[in-house]
DNA sequence: GATGAATGAGATTTCATTCAT
DNA sequence: AATGAATGAAATCTCATTCAT
């Protein structure tokens, strides 16, 4: 329901009205509760449409094949899709991390392990470590660093806009989703650091 | 007032309630409006504390005589010396960022003004681009990279010490602090990429 | 409409929900609205039912011949008979009765025209007192006090079988049902009392 | 709150509207959910406010030296100044009785266990027995004989009153707690029934 | 400064009833 | 006869805010 994610997205689940979502929604507000069984429902059925696409998709967006950098162009592009298909719910998730409930964390922690890719990642991690193609470090510091620097734009996007004047968001993310491999590859390098 | 800080930080501001936070605080109710004009008052003056803080704190951190690599360190270390001071400032700023108001990303991008911070580091990465010590790139990706690297692990902790399996994270912070320039560093540098 | 009368009986006239009625009688709740006009209908078409059946059988009760001790007897039992054959309906019938409407007491009152118990017994009373084989007294007064004997016990019995801790009540009720004649007949004989 | 014992008797626990109420009580709608947690809250006190006294009047009544008469006589006596006092709290006690909760119930079963009176009596009945002034029967079915002979038109007062045609409900009153001690000490004497 | 009571507007939820098929 | 969806009115409850003391 797209009324209520745009609700929940603008206001917050404490914030969204009912009646504004039913009245977005072109639909009577009872009709809200006879679909869903509370605001609540509505909410956790409204993300977790997301949530399950976003398991499916990047479930199957690895064979097993792929180089190191293969996967870290497919996570960055995959991250900036996602936000482009449903724009609204980078909100929704931001507020959800914000305060994250046990339940909500097992949600998307369920989604990253769907895929495979924190297991994947930090064992190709630890073994590029030991072929010393990459620097000694701490995988997890490595994992969580290539995370944030694709998550971190698309949550602080609004943000850094503005503080960096930057006024083609399109573009930016385009040149963005390499110069994230490519400053990450370079950073993890073995090497007279 | 913590009291209004953990409602705020807890249940966002729709969701804060008046009553429970001048329970929390162990006042009566019509105090806080003694106090406040209204709930949205009570809330730009508590976060209003903290960013000024902010404000002060970081405007005062550079002399301008510093190296890259001591505002790195600075910056890295900055960021977690503020979550430790005010642990529940994270919440309420990750939800004002979910859904960004025009008025608050101004204070916002008035405590990074204060401090100099981007036009300085954009400038210095411009010097050191052209210099030839930093691969030719977009000073403003860069900028960004290297905020996100640490910003991103403060605001998403929650999420990644659960799929990490981080369970001391005071360490592991002091591990990211160091981690995160030399990555950065590491990353940006000119060389045979 | 059994589901119906259970949920009158449960619930009350305003507690019992129509959603409830048609899921508990396995029929769409639109179905009720084909049958019946409105709850109100419903309401009274399932207890009209059980009132129609209680005039019927009290009026064919008595054919005039009994003597006064056979139509008290016939009468302590018949309350049991319906009400072990409707045991449901006790329950609506005490709500009634709780705040008794004019239409209902009318219903009510013609049960009881209808058997032309009340008539019959009075004069029978008001017979007995004359001829001094009962105790000058009000016959309605010696009315009341066979009927409430007998109802008395039928409309509070959970309250009396926890207060007295009564356990097997089909036992108990055979026994009450001499009681009651036997008490009343000798409550209301002539002697010297 | 009289406003609310009007409601629940008038229209019963689910009928009963707290709009009507606080209108009724020339109060704000709020103040009942400031003073009482809930509808259902503010049943409990409502009816827990008479039971108390109810409770309290029972148990202070007796000293333990009354004849058998003495006491039949005050209890007939007091159920109907209850009724009196609190002319809408037959309705709400009936109800209750007619779906019977077990919390209620134990409710009811206090006030006649703190009266001592239901252990007293049927002690009484026991000895009466033996000493073959009372002839052989259950007491217990003594005990809810009087009871009912009393609660029966205390509770169907307006009933009767239709079928008999009575108008007079006061003077009707005072003969009928007489009646009922009489009909009732004769009924279960002993002698050659 | 401090408090308990009060209030109006509005939020979620419910429900008898009807409609379209 | 049967159903799932729809609806408007209303019910319970909440909450920011104010008042009287």
């Amino acid at each position: 329901m797209l009324s209520a994610m745009h609700d929940f997205a603008v206001h917050g689940y404490e914030g969204a009205r009912v009646d504004r979502i039913a009245e977005g929604a072109s639909i009577n507000k009872a009709m809200i509760y006879y679909h869903f069984r509370s605001k609540e429902e509505l909410y956790r059925e409204t993300i977790g449409e997301v949530y399950r696409e976003a398991t499916d998709k990047l479930s199957s967006l690895f064979t097993g094949e792929e180089t190191l950098e293969e996967i870290l162009h497919a996570v960055a592009a995959y991250h900036h899709d996602l936000m482009r298909k449903y724009p609204e719910f980078r909100s929704v998730l931001m507020r959800e991390l914000a305060h994250p409930r046990r339940e909500i964390l097992s949600y998307i922690f369920g989604i990253f392990e769907a895929s495979g890719l924190p297991s994947r990642l930090l064992a190709r991690f630890g073994e590029e470590i030991k072929a010393g193609r990459v620097r000694k470090s701490d995988p997890r510091q490595l994992m969580i660093s290539f995370l944030t620097l694709n998550l971190g734009y698309v949550m602080l996007a609004p943000l850094f806009d503005l503080i960096m004047g930057i006024s083609d968001r399109e573009l930016f993310v385009e040149d963005r989703k390499k110069e994230v491999v490519k400053l990450f590859l370079n950073g993890i390098r073995s090497g007279r650091s």
